[in-house]
DNA sequence: TTTAAATACGATTAAAAAAGTCGTATTTAT
DNA sequence: ATAAATACGACTTTTTTAATCGTATTTAAA
C-alpha cells in the first residue's frame, strides 16, 4: 500500500532524462524506453498525457520527440500526481462520497487529517527536486 | 495510488471502537463488523493479526472478544502500517533490490528522499491521533 | 458434560486495479 | 513515397487486494 504507480515512476524517469538532456534537444519515447528498460508503448502514452497537461511539449514526425515545457520548480508533486492519476487521497472517501458505510464510519475525521498531512507534504515538494 | 488498504482501514475503525468502548470491556468481531458494515471474517483475521502483534488482546470462548492492550500514543502510524502490511515504501526498490532496471534507474536517490519524507511523516503521528 | 458462541488460521476464490499490448491513424523530415 | 515519430482508444494480462470457505480450538453457561 501507499505505492506510486509505474506510470508515475516512468514519468519521473523520463522527466529527469529530458532535464539532463535539455542541451541536446528532443528525446523520443523509444530512446527513453530503451535506455531505462521501460515498455515503449506504455511510456509513450504517459508522455502523451504529460504533453496534454503542458508539462512537456511534443514534436511530431521523424526526428520528433519531447522536451520539457513547464517550469519544474513550479509544479508540486501533489499537482503532478493528480494530473497523472487523479485525486490524491489515502481513502476514496476523501473525494468520493458514495461509500455505504459513510454514516457509521468513525474514522472519517482523523483520516481526513492524515490525508491533509500527506497532501501538504507533496504540495511542498516540486518536480524539480526529483529531477534535480 | 498512495492508498491505504481496507485491512488497515478496518483495523483503525476497530481500534477506535474499542477505544471509545474501553469501559464496557470486550468487543467481538461480530459486534464491530455489524455496527460498521464490515465483512466479519475479514475483520476477524485483522483483529487476530493485531492480537499477534500485541496491539490488542484476545479473549477466547463465548463472551470473548478483543480489547486494546498497547499504549496507542506510543505506536506510530509507520510502525502500525508496517505491522499490518509490511515495509512502507512508495516504490518496491526502497526495500527490495531485485529490480532489473536498478543499474540504469536515474531517480533512485530522489525517490529515496521522498520516501524518507513520507516515512518521517507517518513516524510523527501515533495511533492515538486516529482513535482520539 | 454437551452446546453454543467466540477466537484462530490456512487455503481458496472473486474482484479490482495496475500494467502492458494491439491496431490504426496522423504528422512530417527526408 | 517512405519511414520514423507522435496520438490514442480498445483490449488483454498480470498483480494486488478483498472476501469467503472450511475446519479447529477455546470456554462460558445451561
Amino acid at each position: 500500500m501507499l505505492k506510486i504507480t509505474r506510470k508515475v515512476e516512468y514519468a519521473l524517469i523520463a522527466l529527469r532524462h529530458m532535464q539532463s538532456n535539455n542541451k541536446k534537444g528532443l528525446a523520443s519515447a523509444k530512446e527513453i524506453a530503451t535506455i531505462y528498460g521501460i515498455p515503449q508503448q506504455l511510456l509513450a502514452k504517459t508522455l502523451q498525457q504529460m504533453a496534454r497537461d503542458n508539462i512537456i511539449e511534443a514534436v511530431q514526425g521523424p526526428t520528433g520527440g519531447y522536451r520539457i515545457l513547464a517550469k519544474l520548480d513550479q509544479i508540486s508533486l501533489k499537482d503532478f500526481f493528480e494530473k497523472l492519476e487523479g485525486p490524491l487521497g489515502m481513502m476514496d472517501c476523501y473525494f468520493e462520497s458514495d461509500c455505504l458505510q459513510i454514516a457509521s464510519c468513525n474514522i472519517r475525521v482523523p483520516i481526513q487529517r492524515i490525508n491533509d498531512n500527506m497532501r501538504n507534504m507533496f504540495s511542498e515538494m516540486t518536480l524539480h527536486e526529483v529531477t534535480q
